[in-house]
DNA sequence: CTCATAGTTGAATGAACGCTCAAGAATGGA
DNA sequence: TCCATTCTTGAGCGTTCATTCAACTATGAG
């Protein structure tokens, strides 16, 4: 999973695996049954099952509000400007560099995103209960837009790990909930 | 240009370029010195000369406002939802694919994303003085969220070509300009 | 200990990769 | 027409790729 996430599936070769493994070729193949792909679909799941929920945070709670979603944006920002962050987001890498070609992978992407969204909303509906954004916000919608928001930072974030222009990012994202 | 666009640079091999161009191997070569790489950074100066500008359209202009900021995101969506344009934006993937390995290919990319801001940034000036967003905007923070937005909706639009979610995105990116 | 089963191994497979090069073809000034 | 220069060609270079497999070892129940 290490490997995918931080060199992509094509630039990963099986060997790289065996020499971070240890795991030699044969006890890889008989371990995962349609080879090198399968692995990658099982690392995406991997990766969704332990990485995600840790980045999200209290995000993923019933009771997160504004603060949570802007504590999620904010340790994407560290994240991108640590040394073992700039690999970015397995699930942003893979969106473009497999959704196109491998509809599996791409669905793994769309729950991914679909549980973003879905916890970005149910902040919002709370931060709007709490008067905590501006009334007459739309929750589902806006929260879309954050989605889509935090796939651009980590775009920008790849190209540019510039702090200024990061926070600039996040902070304009949530002076439009005010 | 247009196969690593399409494919990317890893899943583009030189033969799938000797067959689209029907150029032999040699002559590839001899065309251009530093092999395979030299030739996707000429692709990208390509791609940054001939197809930024159309997509740009009159947002590269001086008199560029708020319309045709808007303009740029629904071409964007148009494109992401034809069949042609589901490839996307080849500096996205090149940010995505190459970008943390490759120092040139990334300057590339920062090059088109500064382009892109300042493009904004200007529409944007020129809307405030207008009085057609609203007073105290920051022009050049809301820029650089504009320009993460669009990069996010190409990671969204490339695992989820959904019309509906695409056009939320960029009417919440919109509302919160007014 | 015995032995069937499960897991591991290193070597080897054919295919595809990026790339090179000597030989041939096309070009254009004199 | 001639010839020097440039471009084109297809074969082939070594390497690396994903994958397979027969032989070997570890395991654990009886």
């Amino acid at each position: 999973m290490r490997r995918f996430w931080e060199r992509g599936y094509r630039a990963t070769s099986i060997e790289d695996l065996v020499k971070a493994t240890g795991v030699k070729p044969g006890s890889i193949y008989s371990a995962f049954p349609g080879g090198k792909r399968a692995l990658f679909l099982k690392s995406l799941e991997r990766y969704a099952k332990l990485v995600v929920p840790q980045k999200l945070g209290e995000l993923d709670t019933p009771g997160a509000s504004v603060a949570q979603v802007r504590g999620y944006f904010d340790g994407l920002v560290r994240d991108l400007l640590s040394p073992e962050g700039r690999q970015g987001c397995l699930l942003v890498n893979t969106a473009i560099e497999n959704a196109a070609e491998d509809d599996e992978a791409a669905a793994v992407v769309r729950g991914h995103l679909a549980r973003l969204e879905h916890c970005m909303t149910r902040a919002l509906t709370t931060a709007e209960r709490r008067g905590e954004v501006r009334a007459g916000l739309d929750p589902a919608g806006t929260a879309r837009l954050l989605v889509a928001t935090c796939q651009g930072l980590m775009v920008v974030g790849k190209a540019n790990p510039d702090g200024t222009v990061l926070r600039a990012i996040v902070d304009n994202a949530f002076a439009g909930l005010a």
